[in-house]
DNA sequence: TGTAATTATAAGGTTAGCTTAAGGTTAAGA
DNA sequence: TCTTAACCTTAAGCTAACCTTATAATTACA
């Protein structure tokens, strides 16, 4: 499942910090690169075009901020995350960090785990940013995207809006295509055993799937119920 | 994404439990392991290092009140939700349970699924809790920045005043942006599983919410819950 | 072609959430 | 400790979205 593996630049010019970090974020099995000031990481940057940036603020040569501002500029790392790295309640400095482009803050001092579960989930919503689809609860079925997670439902891209119990139906009816649902199966699923609605309540709901969905892919069976077909 | 699997130490000096709870847990897909006392717990907890550990209060050798107390001040367990298993009405070791560091508690006779969703909910909320502390130092959405470590919060460079129950909430919808809390999630994460507060109460701290972060950032999704979108 | 089932449309009813205000609780400062 | 202010929770009425029903038109199939 993990086809791609991020890639990450640490610029730091204290060697124990790159090396200790850059131990913990490749035994994620991310790819590190590391660079030892601003200068450097610029070049390393558009040559690697990591994913994610650490930028410790205080560097000999070119400082953080600066190496920031330029990198923000260059087309190449448009999407790459930039966070700063610095000492802890210098609190100008934060405000300072987003000023030039930064979209994160990390204090020291750094405890691997937390920085760890940071940078997972920087990546992660730079997935999610990127990517509507290819995520943990989503499913696929040609056109369409349902986001359990999210509750949104995608058709070629565009979102549509699903009130609960329509998403309900549609969950159900996509949970596995092809197959026929039964009326009361359906009814028993999503309006429960004891709840007792007429008989044509899911009617009037599969109309407005289909009204969202464009005609095709719900087909009726007469007298039994109906199914998704993609 | 989903394909790691919580990890479950079983301790208790029943051969029947361990054999029944363990199988339903494992039917869930969790990695189970087991333990017959409170010593034998311990070594498999450092070894195992399990994201939870479900703890018979009467056991022979070391009972679950003295391990517990142990585990607690293990640091390589200190994310470790740690759950006691007693007979009903024995208020007092419940009381006690807590005090030597439990985040919770089931009573016997034990309802397989009663536990298998209360084990659900555990490991849910500690993966929650997990994203927050993943967002220590400071992060910034939009315009929104959001410093965890200094409880504040800047919109456009203007500090705003959170407190600390909105400030929990903002920091847990903003954790993972997009993604729908629904408002059971929200009360556990927030609130704790044992702490009842009237269904409206959500709905007050959101209103506050939006009042100060001005509208749309936060949708509601009518039935299930609420989400935050930059 | 006739009948039963489904579809279309619109109009109520219901429920979840929003809003506001007030009471209770907790925490901070004198 | 007492006072005060901030915060949290609850309550109640209101609104709007959503769900259900009713009815008429249409369709599928014997």
């Amino acid at each position: 499942m993990k086809e791609y593996s991020a890639k990450i630049l640490l610029v730091d010019d204290e060697p124990d910090i790159l090396e200790i970090v850059g131990y913990n974020l490749k035994n994620e099995g991310y790819q590190v690169f590391t660079a030892a000031n601003g200068d450097e990481a610029i070049k390393k940057a558009k040559k690697k075009k990591p994913d994610l940036i650490i930028l410790d603020v205080m560097m000999p040569v070119m400082d953080g901020m600066e190496a920031c501002e330029k990198m923000r500029k260059m087309p190449e790392l448009e999407h790459t995350i930039i966070t700063f790295l610095t000492a802890r309640s210098e609190d100008y400095s934060m405000i300072a960090g987003f000023d030039v482009g930064a979209d994160d803050y990390i204090t020291k001092p750094i405890k691997p785990r937390v920085l760890v579960s940071k940078v997972k989930s920087l990546l992660r919503r730079k997935l999610q940013v990127e990517e509507i689809a290819a995520n943990s609860g989503s499913t696929k079925l040609g056109d369409l995207v349902i986001d359990h997670d999210q509750y949104k439902v995608f058709l070629r891209k565009e979102e549509l809006v699903f009130p609960r119990k329509e998403f309900e139906l549609l969950s159900l009816l996509t949970s596995q295509p092809g197959k026929v649902f039964k009326r009361e199966e359906i009814l028993e699923t999503i309006w429960g055993v004891d709840v007792v609605v007429g008989g044509r309540t899911i009617d009037v709901h599969i109309r407005k799937l289909r009204e969202k969905l464009g005609d095709d892919s719900i087909n009726t069976i007469k007298g039994v119920g109906y199914k998704y077909v993609k």
